[in-house]
DNA sequence: TTATATGCAAAACATTTGCACTTGA
DNA sequence: TCAAGTGCAAATGTTTTGCATATAA
């Protein structure tokens, strides 16, 4: 429940303003996926002094210097996370809207494998799988 | 450069309109993946009485009834392609915005296998691989 | 001190929708 | 015929931005 982002704002030089703190702070402990909203929801709680603005230009200026991480699911919203220790991919159950993370490693390598055949090299990559627990799936 | 659009249309009692017609069509025509605004574009040239909305009604309906394929790529709007004969993930040239398209059976094995061990049925997925040419590494 | 960040409300952007009119089957 | 589709313009939901004010360094 450190508070890792505000380190690595200080490290980039980037003005630490209340609001700034609180929103690394907010991220730092959370262990879901928010949307913009649902921070500012949670910082509200902390300081009535952040609007949803300043919220999204935080996200954007964390996202824009490698501080977070900005996903776009299927549901319209972005939603964020900090940076993992260990990159991961993500199940979405599509039912409860919930995310579970996994990592295998084979899939990254076979990606950098098709990349290189085709001439690429890779910035990124998004791999989400969209699927329903299985013992939901007959009363569907 | 057949219309195989149509006849799905037809084969689910789609009612057949002059516009969705021309949406078929082009779709059809189409070997990119076009946006909403650009299919637009293009119906408009065959035929003035098109609007926007239809296009997207059509592109919905479409999509609904699995007649094509709706991808959202980090661009911020959506794209669409025919339903392919064999299922195909994309590459991304982030400098350029061309999309190639590639198929690893064994990457969709492991997904498989993900899943399963995760209990789930995959519905769908998404793997997006954003990256730059080889050459144009260098000057950038 | 002063460049940078903020709050607010308005704008932007892709997409959807209400309604009166048109059309396919 | 008439349920279903359309054009238009207005509404939507998320995200961005202009501007006057506030603040970190």
């Amino acid at each position: 429940m450190d508070n890792s982002i505000e380190k690595k704002c200080i490290q980039f030089g980037l003005r630490m303003t209340e609001q700034r703190k609180i929103i690394a702070r907010v991220l730092s402990a959370s262990d879901d996926h928010p949307d913009a909203e649902e921070l500012y929801r949670r910082t509200s709680k902390i300081n009535k002094n952040i609007s949803l603005a300043t919220v999204y230009r935080t996200l954007k200026l964390f996202n824009d210097n490698g501080i977070l991480e900005k996903h776009e699911f299927k549901d319209g919203k972005s939603r964020y996370e900090t940076i993992p220790a260990n990159h991961h991919d993500h199940l979405i159950d599509i039912k409860t809207g919930s995310v579970i993370e996994f990592h295998d490693e084979e899939i990254e390598k076979l990606q950098e494998r098709i990349a290189d055949k085709l001439g690429y090299n890779i910035i990124n990559h998004r791999l989400e799988i969209y699927a329903v627990k299985k013992s939901d799936d007959k009363n569907s």
